[in-house]
Parts: C-alpha cells; sequence; structure tokens
RNA sequence: GGACGCGUAGCUCAGCGGGAGAGCACCUCGUUGACAUCGAGGGGGUCACAGGUUCGAUCCCUGUCGCGUCCA
C-alpha cells in the first residue's frame, strides 16, 4: 500500500542516483534511433543555482526527457564556464580574506594554480545542485570551458581566423575597466543613467581677441582635448575655423576645426575634442590626422602627459581640480545640471572608460553574414519568433568584437611576439617558435602575448567543441548540429548570435536547429531578483520545501515565454498538492483493486464511464505531445493538471466508485483495468516534468496486475502513442449530461441550504428518450455524487419541489420541508434573468438579416438551438416561479 | 530616440474573430477510509482608452495613455 504521501526528501536522491548509475542519461546505443541534442548552457563554474538556471534547465530536462521517452538517442551535454573575471574575482577575494598576498605578488602562474585548487574544491556545486533539480544530462560527457580538449579547440579556432584575416590586432579605443585593469567588449558594458553637470568651459582664442565656450560632463578630459570642433555650417564659428585656441591649464594651442559631428542647436555649438578618450572624438581625431594624448594610466589615474600637479590623481579628484582650476582663472562660464548615461562595468560597476590600447579583435561583422542569413532562410528558428528581430537587429549593426582581456585565467592568446615586434600566431609554442627561426634564420626567443581571450570566445564553440572538435569524434558526427537550444534573451548577443557565427564558420552549419527563448523569474512583486535587493528565491530551499517535482512544475506552468515569471511560493505548493492529488489517485485505485490486465485493450472497453475516460486520455496525450514537440512547456503542464485533477480525480474516480463497490463483476473489472491503465499513460505523460514522484507510482505499481511491457525505468519508458479513433463522441455526451446533472443539482441544493445529508429522490420531469436512458442508467452515480435518494421519472414537478434545466432537461428536486421561498423565488429571479439577458441577445444576433447571410452556417445553427434552449428553460423557471407565487 | 513586450476577476495569469476562463485569495457548507497538501457551492470583470475593419472584436488594424525590458 502506498504511504498517505511521497516523500521528496528521501525519494529525490534515491531516485536520482538509481537513474544516474543505471546509464539512462546518455543516448541509447541505437545507430537507428534519431538523434536529439542540446548543450547546456554552461553555468559559470562559480555559480549556485538561481531560479533563472532552474527554469532553463527544468525546461531542458521536460524537453530532453520527452524526446527521450520518444525513442530518440538523446543527449544532453553539460558542462562550465570558466567565467574569467568572475572567477578571478572570486579567488581574489579569497586571497584578500584569507590575508594572503595579491595577484600581483603571487605571480600569474602560482595564482593560477589557485584557481585551479579553488575549482577542483569548489567548481562542482552548480553541478550537484542540477542534480537536486532532477536534470538528466549525460554526466559522462560533461565539459569545462577551460579543459584540454576545448582548449585545443579555442587555438585551432583562433589560429585559423587570424590566418584568414578574420582575427586581427589594432590599436583603438576600447572599454576599459580600471577596476580590473582590463578591456571589456561593448555588451560587457551597462549604460547607466546619473546625475551629473554640464561644465561650461571657455577656451581663449590663441590671440586672445576673444573665446570660444565649450560644456563637458568630463572636465578632466579637456587635459587631452588636441582641438576644438564646430559644425561647417554655423555661421558663428566660419571665421574662426583655422585659427587656435590656447587649451587653459595646459596652455597648449589646439586648433578650431570644422566637422560634422557638433550638434550646432546644443548649447554653445562648438565641442572640445579629446580622441583618447571618447569614443565620438576619436573618429572626429581620426578624421583630422589629431594627435591622441593619452592621460590616463591603468588605473585611471592621471599619467605623466597631464600636467606635473595632476599626475597620480585619480581620474574623479582630477575632474574636480580641473574645475576649480577654471574657477580660479575665470573662465568657467556656467554648471548646468543634467542626467546623462554613464557607462559602466557590469561586473565591476565602475565607469568604463575609453582607452587607446593595443587588444584582439574578431571581424564580427564579416562572419554574421552567414549567421544573419542561416536564420532569415530558417536553418535556425527562434521560439518564440519575436526574438528574431532583437538577433537581426544586433547582428546587422555588429562591431567587432574585442577578445583580448587583460586577465589571467582564461584561455592565453596563441601568439607570440619576436624581438622586433613581429608576431607568430600558432597553435603550439613549439610550431611558433619552428616559423620565427624560419623567418630569422636561426633560432629565436619569443614572448607570449600575456592577454587571455573573452570567456565567452570559448563559450562561442560550445555545441562542437563539447562534442570533440577539432577531432572528427563519432559524437561531433551524430550530434552536430545540436536540435534546440533553451536559453535566456539576455545572452542572444552574448552567447546565440556569437554560437551561430562560429558553428557556421568551422561546421559549415548552424549550430542549432531551433533555439527557444525561455522567460526572466521575477519575485512576487516584479521585481528582478537580486542578491542587493534581498529577493532572490533559492531554488535549493524551494525544492527542500515542497520537492523538485512542484518547483519543476510551477515552472513549467509559468513559462509562457512571451512574459516574465512571478514566482511565489503559494504557487509552488499549489503545485506540490498537484503532486499529493495524483498520489493520492494512485492510492486509491490500488485500495480498490485496480490493476493492469492482460492485454488490456483501452478501444475494447464498454462502460461509458470508461469509454469516456479512455477517450479524454488520448486528448490529452495528443495535446501534451503537440505541445512538448513545439515547446509549449506551459501548455502541456496545463493540459497534464486540468485532466489529471479536474478529470480523472474530480470526476472519473467519482463515478467510478459506486461501480468499484457495485455487484457488476464485469463492469467493476473492466473499470478496475481501465483505471490501471489511464494512470499508467499518465504517469508517462508526466514523467518530463515530474520526473521524481511518476517514477516512485511506477516503481509502486509495479507489481499491481500484469507486468509492463517495459519493466525498467519509467524514465526510459515509450512515450504514449494513442490512435484518435479511442476518443467516443457519445460517450463524452452521456458523461458530460450526468456531470451537468450532478453540478447543476449540486448548486441549487447548496444555494437553497438543503442539508447535506437530506436525500430526496432526483425527479426526471422531462427529458428526451436518449437522456431519460443515460440518467435512468447512470441513476446509482448521481444517486452517490449529488446524495440523492433514487433518479426518477416524473409526470410533473410537485408542489414544492425545486427545478432545474439541464441541456433541455427538466429536473426536480422534491425538498418543500427546507426550502426557504424565499430564497427560492430569488434563485429562480436570477436564472430567469441572466436567460432573458442571453435571449436578448441571440435574439438580437439572429434578427440581424446580415448575420444570418453572412455568417457560417454552423455558426447561425449554433445561435438558433442557443436560443432555443434559452427561451424553453426560461419559460419552464417562469412556470416554476409562477407556481411560487413570485412576480414573472 | 529606436526596437520588442505587456495592460483581462483583489493577486498571478490563460484565452486571441462567434457563448468572458483557471489557480490563489475571499465567503458559505462538508471529514464513518484516495486525498483537509481535501471535497461541494458562491460572490467578483464596460477584457486600459479612443477610433477603424467586420454580419460580429477581449481577440485584427491605427492612434492615445500607462508599465517593463533591450539597444542607442
Amino acid at each position: 500500500m502506498l504511504d498517505k504521501n511521497f516523500d521528496p526528501k528521501t525519494a529525490e536522491p534515491r531516485l536520482y542516483a538509481a537513474w544516474e548509475s543505471s546509464g539512462a542519461f546518455a543516448p541509447i546505443d541505437d545507430p537507428n534511433a534519431e538523434p536529439f541534442s542540446m548543450v547546456i548552457p554552461p553555468p559559470n563554474v562559480t555559480g549556485s543555482l538561481h531560479i533563472g538556471h532552474a527554469l532553463n534547465n527544468t525546461l531542458q530536462d521536460v524537453l530532453i526527457r520527452f524526446e527521450r521517452m520518444r525513442g530518440k538517442a538523446a543527449l544532453w551535454l553539460p558542462g562550465t564556464d570558466h567565467a574569467g573575471i568572475a572567477t578571478q574575482m572570486v579567488v581574489e577575494r579569497q586571497l584578500a580574506e584569507q590575508g594572503n598576498q595579491s595577484r600581483r605578488d603571487l605571480g600569474r602562474e602560482a595564482f593560477v594554480a589557485k584557481v585551479w585548487e579553488w575549482k577542483a574544491k569548489s567548481g562542482g556545486v552548480i553541478v550537484n545542485q542540477l542534480r537536486r533539480l532532477g536534470a538528466s544530462c549525460d554526466w559522462s560527457r560533461e565539459r569545462f570551458t577551460l579543459d584540454e580538449g576545448l582548449s585545443a579547440a579555442v587555438r585551432r579556432v583562433f589560429v585559423t581566423l587570424y590566418k584568414q584575416k578574420l582575427i586581427y590586432r589594432d590599436k583603438r579605443l576600447v572599454n576599459w575597466d580600471p577596476h580590473f585593469q582590463t578591456a571589456i567588449s561593448d555588451l560587457e558594458v551597462e549604460q547607466r543613467e546619473v546625475d551629473g553637470h554640464y561644465w561650461h568651459f571657455a577656451y581663449p582664442l590663441e590671440d586672445g581677441s576673444g573665446e570660444i565656450v565649450v560644456a563637458t560632463t568630463r572636465p578632466e578630459t579637456m587635459l587631452a582635448d588636441t582641438a576644438v570642433a564646430v559644425h561647417p555650417s554655423d555661421a558663428r564659428y566660419t571665421a574662426l575655423v583655422g585659427r587656435a585656441v590656447r587649451l587653459p591649464i595646459v596652455n597648449r594651442p589646439i586648433p578650431i576645426i570644422a566637422d560634422e559631428y557638433p550638434d550646432p542647436d546644443k548649447g554653445s555649438g562648438a565641442v572640445k575634442i579629446t580622441p583618447a578618450h571618447d569614443f565620438h572624438d576619436f573618429a572626429v581625431g581620426k578624421r583630422h590626422n589629431l594627435p591622441m594624448i593619452n592621460i590616463f594610466d591603468d588605473f585611471a589615474r592621471l599619467n605623466d602627459n597631464a600636467p606635473p600637479e595632476y599626475r597620480g590623481l585619480d581620474r574623479f579628484a582630477a575632474r574636480k581640480k580641473v574645475v576649480e582650476a577654471f574657477e580660479a582663472l575665470g573662465l568657467l562660464r556656467e554648471v548646468e545640471k543634467t542626467r546623462h548615461t554613464v557607462p559602466h562595468g557590469d561586473r565591476s560597476g565602475v565607469v568604463v572608460e575609453p582607452y587607446l590600447t593595443d587588444q584582439w579583435y574578431v571581424a564580427a561583422e564579416v562572419l554574421a553574414k552567414p549567421a544573419i542569413k542561416a536564420v532569415e532562410e530558417g536553418a535556425t528558428v527562434f521560439v518564440p519568433k519575436n526574438w528574431e528581430k532583437t538577433y537581426f537587429e544586433w547582428m546587422r549593426n555588429i562591431q567587432p568584437w574585442c577578445i583580448s582581456r587583460q586577465l589571467w585565467w582564461g584561455h592565453r592568446i596563441p601568439a607570440w611576439f619576436g624581438p622586433d615586434g613581429r608576431v607568430f600566431v600558432e597553435e603550439t609554442e613549439a610550431e611558433a617558435l619552428r616559423q620565427a627561426q624560419e623567418h630569422y634564420g636561426r633560432p629565436t626567443p619569443l614572448r607570449q602575448d600575456e592577454d587571455v581571450l573573452d570567456t565567452w570566445f570559448s563559450s562561442a564553440l560550445w555545441p562542437f567543441s563539447t562534442l570533440g572538435w577539432p577531432e572528427q569524434t563519432s559524437d561531433l558526427a551524430r550530434f552536430y548540429p545540436t536540435h534546440t537550444l533553451i536559453t535566456g534573451f539576455d545572452i542572444i548577443f552574448f552567447w546565440v548570435a556569437r554560437m551561430m557565427m562560429q558553428g557556421l564558420h568551422f561546421m559549415d552549419e548552424v549550430p542549432f536547429k531551433r533555439v527557444f527563448i525561455n522567460a526572466l523569474v521575477r519575485d512576487a512583486s516584479g521585481a528582478k531578483m537580486s542578491k542587493s535587493k534581498g529577493n532572490v528565491m533559492d531554488p535549493l530551499e524551494l525544492v527542500d520545501d515542497y520537492g523538485a517535482d512542484a518547483l519543476r512544475f510551477t515552472l513549467t506552468a509559468m513559462s509562457g515565454a512571451a512574459r516574465d515569471i512571478k514566482l511565489s511560493r503559494q504557487r509552488i505548493e499549489g503545485y506540490r498538492n498537484f503532486g499529493t492529488k495524483l498520489w493520492n489517485a494512485t492510492r486509491f485505485a490500488q485500495m480498490n483493486g485496480c490493476a493492469r490486465a492482460e492485454g488490456f485493450d483501452p478501444a475494447a472497453v464498454k462502460q461509458t464511464l470508461n469509454r469516456w475516460i479512455v477517450g479524454e486520455t488520448q486528448r490529452t496525450a495528443a495535446a501534451v505531445t503537440e505541445a512538448l514537440a513545439d515547446c509549449g512547456f506551459d501548455e502541456a503542464a496545463n493540459s497534464l493538471y486540468r485532466f489529471i485533477w479536474n478529470r480523472f480525480c474530480d470526476w472519473y474516480v467519482e463515478l467510478a466508485k459506486p461501480i468499484l463497490n457495485g455487484a457488476d463483476e464485469a463492469a467493476k473489472a473492466e473499470t478496475q483495468a481501465t483505471a490501471a491503465w489511464v494512470l499508467d499513460v499518465t504517469l508517462k505523460l508526466l514523467h518530463p516534468v515530474m520526473p521524481f514522484l511518476t517514477e516512485e507510482l511506477w516503481a509502486q505499481t509495479a507489481d499491481l496486475g500484469a507486468a509492463r511491457a517495459h519493466t525498467g525505468f519509467l524514465m526510459t519508458a515509450r512515450w504514449p502513442d494513442l490512435p484518435a479513433s479511442l476518443v467516443d463522441a457519445a460517450a463524452d455526451a452521456e458523461i458530460g449530461l450526468i456531470i451537468e446533472t450532478i453540478s447543476e443539482g449540486r448548486s441549487v441544493r447548496q444555494e437553497l441550504n438543503v442539508p447535506p445529508a437530506a436525500r430526496p429522490p432526483l425527479l426526471v420531469v422531462e427529458a428526451s428518450a436518449a437522456q431519460r436512458a443515460v440518467l435512468t442508467a447512470a441513476a446509482p452515480l448521481i444517486g452517490q455524487l449529488l446524495r440523492v435518494s433514487e433518479v426518477r421519472l416524473a409526470e410533473a414537478a410537485p408542489e414544492g419541489s425545486i427545478p432545474y434545466v439541464v441541456e433541455g432537461a427538466t429536473f426536480a428536486l422534491p425538498v418543500a420541508e427546507y426550502i426557504d421561498l424565499a430564497a427560492e423565488r430569488a434563485r429562480l429571479g436570477k436564472e430567469v434573468a441572466a436567460l432573458a439577458g442571453e435571449i436578448g441577445k441571440l435574439a438580437g444576433k439572429l434578427g440581424n438579416p446580415d448575420f444570418v447571410a453572412r455568417a457560417p452556417e454552423e455558426v447561425v445553427e449554433e445561435n438558433r438551438e442557443r436560443l432555443a434552449e434559452a427561451e424553453a428553460a426560461k419559460a419552464k423557471l417562469e412556470a416554476a416561479l409562477g407556481r411560487l407565487g413570485g412576480v414573472v
């Protein structure tokens, strides 16, 4: 006998271990099986599972379990990302906490060794958390972006792209993070709106004949100004173009130039030009061949290109000092408050500097072309499709991708410099040295580039590097391209787009045929969860409290992709209850001798009730299958919920009780067998979403009745494929009438406060022959569920009975001794009014000749029927009301 | 400024051309055995607003307002 409840705390770890050790997570070894593969979006190795991971990985697991059960060779390949900056930060912080040396004191090699040490000890956290969620990843294929194979892939890609001139070194402005002292890509820059000022500075003309006023939000950069620009059409300045101003403080003459960049309508129309510290100014500087003076060091402190009294100052201190100097010089014309966007490093949170350095770039604009085309042509589709627009928008305006980082943790750039600065880009140092020897004519020592690659450079290769590339492995042949990628919209640019580019370039095929973009999880009030807001919900805590299945079901049911998910504990609790409900329905079945029958054929059942539930089961199976095949996760979950709770538990089980307790042995046996069959199908359908509970029920019902065709785990059972012919319209109609009769009767009883213990007969006053047959046959069922003594045909409703109408049939409950006439009059009055409203609407519609002429015949017919039914019902209830002496 | 999304019951959301729905919350009633992590019943909505298309609009189109996100 089943326990009263499912106990996730003990069952989940036990079941997971059993699955894992059985090898069920690996794709089946059948060469005829269709492959279905997915790669996990590799979580940062420093990470711990947050609710976004929980959603993303639940959906992946639902899909992979579904496809596995459908008989495919299903591979879900897991792994983690080395996460350059994040990991380096964690270890540096740890060193600091332990009072140890900084990374610089420690030196590169020792520091990197420390990181590996840390990874060995703490890097497995998130992977084990995924196990708690039930993720059926093939752990035997787990990869790490910095492992040997993936590093080889990275080197191969870098060298290849370099030789194809798609990777190059360039000196230009980058986004510099002064906190980490590294370049970062455009995507790692967050634009934040902050309060600031416009300082209006007067720059005196060199000949003393006047001044030009420029405004800036960054006064300190004036120390590096190399021009003042005005618009060529700006008449105020035409005469001044070509002349010079004397730059205050620095006392350097700089030219006044004409350029399209300044907006004549903004401020004075003149702008200061600082080519080394502003992206727009950089472009102007290039056009006019202006000198580029860099006044910062790597920490954004002023360097020796600044006047002596500014050297060594932090940029913000320098800003203050510059403003003070202008004020003292009498050249500060105005200070204007403003709100403007300022770039910040997404990891460090500090203001990012445009900074002139040598970096490595990928010609993303070239690689993007095939990647755009692939989506245009549908080789890869986004679900929901709207995201394609986001993808196109970015890809069509893509900028060169800065891939070098001045960090130590990551893939070291395979580039070596000779004594004269010549660069040798090769996959190994030995090869570089060989090339150097050839070039220089003698063995020549080389110095490897100090930088490492952007973490996303290696993750861009993930769909093929994890399958063994550059080796031509059997996995690569079988599982590339992968089928579906499930990820968040926040990394469409960072990751999806770059995988598309690299996959197409190196494999000549898209990395995945479908990209499902999942929603963003927020807290119950709609705020983005973040540690600083303190509103994070820890998925593991939720798993502890409600079980993994409840959390999984919640996330699945709420994953409607167009909107954010607002998660609340209440909701999870509700779905935990849903699991309990199924558990107890199974328990009920077990207690009532429901067991699999040898050779059971769902198409051959005779009882109306059983024919009905078999049809409902088929409909559900079809709906769930279709939904999951199309990534309609929420739809699948909701179909299952409705079927299991509102159809199977609320009605099938209740209606089956009289049969199971009855004397008709054949009907009883058929019902027992049918219930067992429905439950087995249900467990399969629900398994992808609630793997633990279903697997446990599968195991606990294994011995009930005939052996299953599939004796192993439910997770490896075959997905149900039921013919639509199992649906029996006649059975649907009969059960529909019974359900309505009971529901309506209950409603009437409760509204009129008929005591629950009262057992009046139910009189069928008026009904078609077919209805009478159904109701008579179902009398025991109705008797029990509606708490009536019997169901009896009657000529007329007796005095003082309560009438109600269902599907044109009139019923009466003779409960005169209980009812309050006023309440009954009120009830009937309300019903009549509602019907009158409906009749008015329908009659209006049908009275419209255009409607009758132009609407489809079946719609017109349906409206006619509804009108007739409503009119009949209204007439009957009015008659009853009249007998009660109510006002009609 | 551009793009996308969203405004439906108190809350969270589904529906997306022909009868306004679910869960939760609320109110009433109900425990001799599947389940109180439950059952039965009930109240509650000019489907943001304004136009348009249509025989018919919560649903399609246009505009307005409000909210969110991303990109400049």
